[in-house]
DNA sequence: GGATTAATTCAATTGAGTTGGTTTAACTCA
DNA sequence: TGAGTTAAACCAACTCAATTGAATTAATCC
């Protein structure tokens, strides 16, 4: 009869276990489920809310009284109605509190600072000499500092998201190469940076922070599913199911630079040949314009581009090429709303890089009856990786989430034998 | 000031809205909660229920009582540990409940009965001599009730899956071709089917029911997030996404077929040339054995293979170089704890393919500490789809889930003008 | 200005989990 | 063999948060 002990079992397979609820977890829940409804509409009032969410109009009332008390709501008036008491409206308060975001590359750290209603309140950029992580944690805590020293700001400062050259912490094919910045490899890349700048830090790769950028503030905001396609120094996919980022069993899903497109094609880091990030990506288009002789920094590219320079209409020309089949691809996988572009390039060329994709390949998406477009260009401009990493402390908060978690320590328990 | 309704705009996007909760979904969601935890360690106390799911000890007590007078848990006797009162083990009850799974091809109905606690206790095949709509609805009546006819089977119907060539209601690239049934296109396969079989029915396609097959029975036990390649007629991706199947905002998700494999390969019926199904497939395998003049049913198929018959082996060559890729390029996109082979191939041709592709190309997935395989056969052998079928209501019954539903009907709601 | 309508609040009720104490069933050791 | 120890399970009282039903409020309609 004798067998292992159920828990150390649980927590040697790591599989993660489904979580009880109770009264506190509801209301937590609840609040979120507020929240995110008020997000998601701009604005409302409480009787809208209790009929969107299907919680009784008493519940939502009490709810949104905390959330005001809390300056995460802000009263806004009432409504002009046909008949009846008019209802008094709501909306997410942009004063309530905000995130910051920063970017950090090989050699620059943007910062932003975006309220909770989504607003960018500040923004900085500033070179980065040094990499090495000590260098990093003192210069990110000065301009986060700086940051805050913009005038009316919310007071709270809810958390901090970090996009950064990854993975940590798994050792996934993109690590080999030159994408983790050095002296960053097997370190915890988020400990260190809260140690630095006293905040809650999550860390995210590009295109994930990208993608939850464009789901809170961007073209995802009505969306639920997506796929957001990051050009920057590689090639990047950030996924969005249910709502929520996709990051695969182990935290590698989307990546996609390595697809190989071009048979025998170019050379690249991973050692493979002919990897879609050797033709479509940031980093393509500025070795493209370095070949002949052209700048290549951003505004120069803009500038190329505005232009019609030859050199960048050959690279969306051959990009657009290689990635019409990819975007199929994604679509026949994936099923999503729409596809986004977005990453480091001026909205030129990514309009023009969407221009040139079409027509689209047939794929599960070429429906007659799409009310969205099935490829189409971020919201959110060049900042969108900063934007991003803003947002990601606050889909914490906002958005309602099936509770789960690593199993229980089977410490203290005497296993049966 | 005026505005429009906002529930009327939430109608009119569609964009699902999560739910609020309450106490009874609350014991609901612990139900479930409790459910998925005892079938998926198969044998607990209730001690160790509560440190698994974090509630009191007491709210397991009460749940676990609920679910023995139900029939869905039975006691088990108790375990022998070292110290203390020993636990009492309860484990799924198999005779509280079955459901029954149908997979409807074009000339066959295979019908199963499956108990909650995974066990197959009735399996029936017979010819479908007439695929149209109320012949298929007739015959599967006859083929439930007969299957019911068998001994010592639990009384409880829990529901029914059915798998059948879709897509349903979905105007998808798939659907146009020979996939779906004759007759069935843009019927309400659903409803048609729980009038005929007086159950509620789910309708899904082959590969997603295999999925959750495997996922509830087979390899999928304890995995949460993984990959089915189904070779049925068609190639099909059935796609595990936090222990749910994920079916894409549209339901088609995992359209895997129609990748081009092959530049100016075999024609195919979508349209494309090279498309992978066309070379990886039981109907590309079929193709091939009729071309050397040899029978291509499943036990023919079994018996060539076990002789290694030349024919099928240059298949399975051919199959799994283009197939390699096709497993590294999932692995890149969605980087899940396994990918698993099911379909109507023999066990002998799915484990060649699955020796033939080794070793597997560079992936995210290719870490040394792996603990899973990259690359597996599936455990529920032929009869997959339909027991997958079979697993669809349990799900439901299940698995915990985040509550997110459809916005309520503006009806009756005077919209602000 | 009264009737109508819809939003919101008030007060009592209910469902479900938690807390703290008690009982029960095994093992350990003298 | 029996007292002591330990962990499981149960009992009863309590608390949280949502629901229910009635009352109040603020508009428009006529």
């Amino acid at each position: 009869m004798t067998r292992k002990d159920p828990i150390a079992e649980a927590a040697a397979t790591s599989s993660s276990v489904a979580l009880g609820g109770n009264a506190e977890r509801t209301r937590s829940h609840n609040r979120r489920v507020v929240l995110e409804t008020v997000r998601q509409h701009g604005r409302l009032g409480r009787s809208d809310i209790a009929a969107l969410t299907r919680l009784t109009a008493q519940a939502v009332s009490n709810i949104v009284v905390e959330l005001v008390a809390e300056g995460l709501l802000a009263e806004r008036g009432r409504r002009r109605t046909a008949r009846g008491q008019p209802p008094v409206d709501f909306e997410v308060n942009a004063d309530g509190g905000m995130t910051a975001g920063m970017e950090i590359g090989a050699d620059r750290i943007t910062t932003v600072l975006v309220d909770i209603a989504g607003g960018l309140r500040a923004q900085r950029t500033t070179t980065l000499p040094d990499a090495s992580p000590p260098a990093v944690q003192a210069l990110a805590a000065l301009e986060l500092a700086a940051a805050r020293r913009a005038p009316g700001l919310p007071k709270r400062l809810l958390g901090c998201g970090v996009v950064m050259p990854g993975p940590f912490g798994v050792e996934g094919m993109s690590s080999i190469g030159d994408t983790v910045l050095p002296g960053w490899a097997n370190l915890d890349a988020a400990a260190l940076m809260t140690e630095a700048l006293g905040c809650a830090v999550t860390v995210e790769n590009d295109a994930t922070a990208a993608a939850v950028g464009e789901r809170l503030y961007g073209r995802g905001r009505d969306r639920r599913n997506f796929c957001l396609v990051y050009f920057g120094a590689g090639l990047g996919l950030g996924i969005i199911i249910d709502g929520q980022p996709y990051r695969g069993a182990y935290g590698n899903a989307g990546e996609i630079g390595h697809v190989r497109v071009v048979p025998g094609g170019r050379a690249c880091p991973c050692g493979g040949h002919g990897c879609l990030e050797r033709y479509a990506s940031a980093n393509a288009l500025a070795e493209m314009l370095h070949d002949s002789g052209r700048e290549a920094a951003y505004e120069d590219v803009a500038r190329l581009a505005d232009t019609r320079d030859p050199v960048v209409d050959r690279w969306i020309a051959e990009a657009a090429t290689l990635l019409g089949p990819v975007v199929a691809l994604l679509e026949n996988l994936f099923d999503p709303e729409t596809i986004v572009l977005g990453g480091t390039l001026p909205d030129v060329v990514m309009d023009g890089l969407v221009a040139a994709m079409q027509p689209l390949p047939l794929s599960v998406s070429s429906r007659s009856d799409r009310s969205v477009t099935r490829l189409q260009r971020g919201a959110t401009g060049r900042l969108t990786a900063a934007l991003g990493a803003a947002a990601l402390p606050l889909l914490d908060t906002i958005a309602p989430k099936i509770d789960r978690v690593a199993p229980p320590e089977p410490i203290a328990r005497a296993a049966g034998r």
